[in-house]
DNA sequence: TTGAAAGCGCTAACAG
DNA sequence: CTGTTAGCGCTTTCAA
């Protein structure tokens, strides 16, 4: 329970207040708060006291400003796509924030121009508003990694360096193939064997990285892929479409999908030609969203274990704001499958 | 386009620097940020110039030391319902982020403790790391508003001082009933005459509030209500089993929900005895999730205006925080209604 | 219109 | 183990 303190002061207490009441310095009170194995036991027990009575807190601002530092982790969020199941990001952003208060950060929220990726970060970073960058849009050709690595600005990016196998951040990911594989070879085990891919286009490297997946495991059950793999945009318009021709052209009995959106439009598919999803046709997602959740009868989904990626992203940003800096490996997780109805 | 400075310095400009760059004092300078009004023109252009050069940015814990503010609102974060299909807090928190931005406010999000809904308020307002709250949930008997009020922190609540008619913050709210009326009106319109409420447990105000619309839609037309209404927990489960009985009680040819989540349950009763959404039976429910958007045939949703609550959100905060603080009306605002195949 | 002085609340560095 | 001194970078007086 929060405690409420009798009475509401007008200015909040500072050091100096504590000092006085406890009859010690104010660098004493100070140590009491950040170093308290500096102080004699009875000090800290006094010191602590007058704390608990005042109900003194240290002022950020001024803690900020003498040590440099804001305990604020800068996240820039993306309009959530309207028309789409994606659910990572929401799903991310409370784990993260969650397990940043556990090591002493709190995640300030920003936005920038749509066109420019860089935007809002510039701003942030020359004000010493943040201490560093979560990012989280790791496609190639974006920026933003290598724009932050040349302002020395600390980041852990939640998504591999594509294109650059070096890089010099720390990044988490979610292993994509693992994911594709595990719904694919799902699917196997129930008895299918004319398994479809409908992923993005050839030039999103998380959409390649799934769709590997999807072809290893038919592969290593020596099952072709021939004319089972369709490329298109992340809509569900793209999906429906895709999955009747996937029906039509290549009699596939089951879909392993690349977004949950897609996973939608075979839905749409189906239930347009009356089959029903998990009987006559099996459908699986990814990203496991509010969707696939509650959809009927349920789609399965490739879930991302996000509340793992967050607690790596926080051990990661520890890391680099460590005294001396420290940059690990890459770490790359392992989603697991939400089985349901669809299949 | 955001600039890339020639120079990565090690340490940001400050005040001084730029002062000496352009051969004038400190609080010329700051001046020149703050209120330029003061300067002659080509002495601020001269400032400019040298701002410019730099690459200055004021340091944001040195000013916020100085004024007492560090111009960041406060929000907690609760957990996303897994299994629901709400989203609404996904998009609000985008559209506030947004619209503070404008207004030179950032969003600093926290969580607290799942039992104790004032835990994590007090410690940031102690530490004065925020300027002011927006808090979301303010369900009877939710001790947050009155909390705030009697600590004196500024705030402002997405949705009415349920049972406190005239509480002395500001709020921004939806108008459940307008849209309950909306989406019964609608259905009403499409000739259909048994239209059946799904709704939350009669303690809940907001259930309440939206119920009352679809009964005054009703009565408008002279129809009845009784036996076609529900009152349920927000699960899919429970909306599969009211429609359920309402189907086989009372006859329903429609549903007005009171959350998709609900809603989505409406559809897996309907999948379950194979009929059509939108065919023999009309759903419409409440939130317009991108659950609604996707699941086919589409779920016609009553949509909250959450960018606009945004908008007078971040105005009763600059009220709040202005000089003297100003506390207008509440604000209530009308949603609107997303139309598609399930009705 | 510009400049000088003071101090917001805290912690790093050192002295005792 | 505790206290003194200094200063982080800025803005609010007030004086020129």
């Amino acid at each position: 329970m929060t405690r409420i303190p009798a009475r509401v002061p007008s200015a909040p207490p500072t050091l100096a207040d504590v000092a006085e009441l406890a009859g010690v310095s104010r660098q004493t009170v100070s140590n009491a708060v950040n170093n308290p194995d500096l102080l004699r036991a009875d000090t800290l027990e006094r010191v602590q006291e007058a704390i608990d009575e005042l109900g003194y807190s240290p002022n950020r601002a001024a803690r900020n400003l003498r040590t440099r530092s804001s305990h604020l982790i800068g996240m820039r969020m993306n309009p959530a796509q309207e028309g789409t199941a994606n659910a990572t990001m929401d799903r991310f952003v409370h784990s993260l924030v969650e397990t940043s208060r556990e090591a002493g950060y709190h995640v300030l929220l920003f936005t920038g121009e749509h066109e420019d990726p860089l935007s809002g970060y510039d701003d942030l970073l020359r004000s010493t508003a943040v201490d560093a960058f979560v990012i989280t849009d790791t496609y190639l050709g974006n920026p933003q990694a290598t724009w932050l690595e040349t302002r020395r600005a600390p980041f852990v990016a939640f998504g591999r360096p594509w294109g650059l196998p070096d890089a010099g951040h720390p990044w988490v990911d979610v292993d994509g193939a693992a994911g594709a594989d595990l719904a694919t070879t799902h699917l196997l085990d129930r008895g299918h064997q004319r398994i479809a891919w409908i992923g993005w286009r050839k030039d999103s490297f998380i959409g390649e990285d799934r769709r590997a997946g999807w072809s290893r495991a038919l592969k290593a059950r020596g099952l072709p892929t021939t004319g089972l793999a369709s490329r298109v945009e992340d809509t569900v318009a793209s999906g429906r479409e895709a999955s009747a021709v996937l029906l039509d052209d290549a009699h596939a009995t089951a879909f392993v999908c690349a977004s949950d959106t897609l996973a939608m439009g075979v839905l749409h598919t189906l239930a347009e030609r009356g089959l029903v999803p998990g009987r006559e046709i099996s459908v699986v997602g990814f990203d496991d969203s509010q969707v696939a959740q509650v959809v009927p009868p349920g789609l399965t989904s490739v879930r991302q274990p996000l509340e793992q990626v967050a607690i790596e992203v926080v051990k990661a940003l520890e890391g680099l704001l460590g005294h001396p800096p420290y940059v690990g490996p890459g770490v790359l997780l392992t989603p697991t499958l939400a089985m349901r109805g669809s299949s």
